[in-house]
DNA sequence: CCCGATCGTTACGGGTCCGTATCATTATCG
DNA sequence: CGATAATGATACGGACCCGTAACGATCGGG
């Protein structure tokens, strides 16, 4: 089942979201930690520096910097993996979890309002 | 005639439109640009720096250097408003409908790909 | 054991952006 | 004219992020 949108209705969409994101006043996301944010909050666990790092086509420092800013905004926390301590994995966050549904209630409250571009 | 959306829905194109543009390699746009930039092409003419200011809920200077850096990359231009010099007006360039155009596909594209999730 | 491989982090030099305050230029109006 | 207002740009100190390179900690195979 497809969603169906057209370019015009699409560049609207993108243009009203992220006026929004802009005016709330709080510190906007850069696209790097906003894919990392929305990966870690929509595909299954365990998540991993060097996983992300792979999906997102980037080194390692910049996945390290971006969630250092992530855990500082409260959005999601490190854990050391017990089982190979080498490893550390991303946790999600109750704070996280509510910022992933407002900017999901964002999306689809803009949508609605478009119309026939 | 609204655009049929779901919260799941919204959040898996923006995460996967979020992964192309940190994955394609070229320079991420911040919010605060991407909202100008689009607003530039969707908007009526003209365009200024005051006006920017005033829709997006930011500063001056936050245009300005916005502008400075959309304008290095090419994706707009600056022209002083002969009728009244102290205004300047924000023109579009052939560089910056092309990459507004690529990301009313991208995001079409993707919103394709997302079924009944 | 020890050596190499793997993991995430840190260090470094350079660039960009921020918010506030100030500036030069231009227009307006008494 | 001259004073005031308005516009966009600039200066400044501080914060953040980048890419590359190096690092300490941990695991695993010979």
């Amino acid at each position: 089942m497809p969603l169906e949108i057209r370019p015009s209705q699409a560049l609207r969409l993108w243009r009203q979201v992220h006026l929004d994101l802009v005016r709330d006043g709080e510190p906007d996301l850069s696209a790097r930690q906003t894919a990392i944010l929305l990966t870690v909050y929509l595909e299954l666990p365990p998540h991993t520096v060097r996983g992300l790092a792979k999906q997102l086509g980037v080194t390692k420092p910049v996945i390290t910097r971006a969630l250092d800013t992530l855990g500082k905004l409260g959005l999601l926390t490190r854990k050391r993996d017990e089982e190979d301590r080498r490893n550390v994995v991303i946790q999600r966050t109750v704070a996280g979890a509510l910022a992933v549904e407002r900017l999901g209630d964002l999306v689809t409250e803009h949508a609605k309002e478009i119309g026939a571009g």
